[in-house]
DNA sequence: GCCAACGTTGGC
DNA sequence: GCCAACGTTGGC
């Protein structure tokens, strides 16, 4: 199943993906994107890689699902950020995937021009106060995003 | 910076 | 289990 995910680019864009072999989906914490991390995602989906909060918004490159899923591990970092005290070794409460670099979109696809498609306006991403950072994505809309941004995998 | 939409928390 | 208060997301 392809899917899509969001990230700001201030804290870790398409580009940032690029430069790194694999990275760890770490420090979400809705219960609802989790499961779909713990539960759905399968080694090889492929997932539109969205920039929230940036100008413009949009998609701006593929990635893939690089790793079963296991605990994440900022659950247990006692000072960190994402520190759950009610986590423990033996039942997390958080399971993460890994992501890999697949494509970067030479031109990223405003969030305008999904909201202007007649196909892609359909997407979660584009319904207003839409803010699940982590949602399915049906293969048509992938198919045609990749399409807009003339990219073939 | 504003604010609408939404999720989570906690008192009852 | 309800729901008001609060915090966060994210487009504009």
């Amino acid at each position: 199943m392809p899917w899509l995910i969001k990230s700001e680019p201030d804290v870790f864009s398409i580009h940032d993906l690029e430069k790194v072999d694999q990275e760890p989906w770490s420090g979400v914490r809705n219960y609802q994107a989790r499961n779909f991390m713990w539960r759905d995602m399968k080694v090889g989906d492929l997932a539109l890689f969205y920039h929230s909060n940036a100008k413009p918004p949009g998609i701006s490159g593929v990635a893939k699902v690089a790793s079963a899923p296991y605990p994440d591990p900022t659950q247990f970092e006692k000072n960190g950020e994402y520190f759950d005290p009610k986590a423990t070794e033996q039942k997390p409460r958080c399971y993460l995937v890994d992501f890999e670099h697949i494509a970067t979109f030479a031109e990223l696809i405003p969030l305008q021009a999904l909201k202007d498609d007649e196909i892609l306006s359909e997407m979660t991403v584009c319904q207003k106060g839409s803010r699940l950072s982590i949602t399915p994505v049906l293969k048509k809309h992938f198919t045609r995003a990749l399409k807009l941004a003339g990219v073939k995998l």
